[in-house]
DNA sequence: CTAATAAATGCACGATTTTGCAGTTTTAAG
DNA sequence: CTTAAAACTGCAAAATCGTGCATTTATTAG
């Protein structure tokens, strides 16, 4: 086994348990505790764990780099995304709200899909630019700093006057009786506006958003045409939003 | 067997076992160990893996990420921009636009200065949307993907209502006769309007883009109040720029 | 086809890296 | 304070590496 390749294993291993034992690395690996040790003390030097007595945890990333962004169960929401690509068709008017599941969502969009694309949060828009056959367009206005996403009167007027073909909503909670809401009174009056917008609306979550519920409603469940999660379209926990008219992919 | 075809060998190893062992390729293809490691040495000079004491593996591929932006000599940057910090003050309203030079000092900006910033690039106002205390408009519009800053007549009419403070300007190139100029049509257009919009203009740049020219102009130098580079202000080569009236910093 | 030239290969040998071990020091917990 | 586990240090054996050089193989010009 190359030196590289245990350190490769090191790294996954603490990623996988937060932290790491030399005694039971050198069981593993089937080498002395020394080269172990001499293995930890390397990569802490090159910052990639910190060393303590007994074994090494992870390095506290200090995330003074704002462009990283962190996606939780990123592996889950691609599974999610996936599936609702088959919604996407050339020369289609799209709009996306915000999210990390749209995140995930704008990464694996086709790089031969043409279309118009309008958002209003700035990480999509970072991802999206890089995009080779997507026209972009960024709508503007005051910044809420912590969702990275515009909002205000500004965002409303150029929202309203948005023709799009599908929209792709994200979701803070869901339930059966108030539909679709929010957490926060501004972001629910764009993403109103951005439904009305549009013909057909879809909405990507995972399956621990359903039966919840934030003070300020956004649309019931009617105005949705298709909602997508992990689960497979037929679970028993979908019964309820799929009487209801919803398309459940 | 050919190089080229143990090459290619290598390769394909080296992506079924995430590694390959100097010792078992000499085996493997019949050669002795000096020629396996002087082909390692080739591809790992040609990028195509990373040779380590006893083999190879697979080169880290770099995060096709597109939040990482990688900002080139950055600490001559840093010193520039940090001239210009003592220009801001509480309650300005600023306009600040694209290129890396601004996006360094957009991560200088003192936490506690109040102001109100407009921008229209977007890793900028990812940054800045990690500040406290500043309010931060984003000025929307069709994304020009590689700048990633937003063009075009939204832009326009946005920025000519806007009555700033003062206004942070990248520069492409700069030279006496023809002043400030661009490499592309549409990003000098709004240049000039964010000029327009503000009572004054400072502009920040290394002393490689001074006498250089682009297509575009964008202004002549009468209409810059301050520039900003990282040689002192008495340098002979700033003489000419002196004379007609700029303040230097 | 032949001769001249360039490229590739294998070998020898000194240099470097890795690894485990023994002895000593440091650490953490009772 | 005591003690056992863990860590560090120096060292030596083994593996791997780089380089110069001779030999073989491939390429090109005439």
């Amino acid at each position: 086994m190359l030196k590289a390749e245990r350190h490769k294993y090191i790294m996954t291993k603490l990623i996988e348990d937060q932290k790491v034992v030399t005694t039971d690395l050198a069981l593993a690996l089937d080498l002395s505790e020394d080269t172990i040790r001499r293995d930890l003390n390397e990569l802490d030097s090159k910052k990639q764990l910190e060393k303590v007595y007994g074994g090494a945890v992870q390095v506290k990333q200090k995330s003074a780099n704002v462009f990283d962004i962190a996606i939780s169960a990123e592996e889950e929401k691609k599974k999610i995304v996936t599936k609702a690509l088959s919604l996407l068709h050339d020369d289609q008017v799209i709009i996306m709200s915000g999210g990390s599941t749209n995140l995930v969502f704008a990464k694996l969009i086709p790089a031969d899909l043409k279309a118009t694309i309008y958002t209003y949060s700035l990480p999509i828009a970072m991802q999206l630019s890089q995009h080779p056959n997507i026209d972009l367009i960024f709508i503007g206005g005051k910044m809420q700093k912590n969702a990275m996403v515009t909002i205000g009167m500004d965002v409303i007027q150029v929202v309203s006057k948005i023709k799009a073909d599908i929209c792709f909503i994200g979701a803070s909670s869901i339930n059966i009786k108030q539909g679709l809401t929010e957490v926060g009174y501004e972001i629910s009056i764009v993403k109103k506006a951005m439904i009305e917008a549009s013909d057909r609306v879809v909405s990507m979550f995972a399956s621990n958003k359903l039966n919840t519920k934030m003070p300020h409603g956004v649309c019931d469940l009617t105005q949705l045409d298709t909602i997508v999660t992990e689960l497979e379209p037929e679970d028993e926990r979908l019964d309820e939003y799929r009487k209801s008219g919803v398309f459940i992919l």
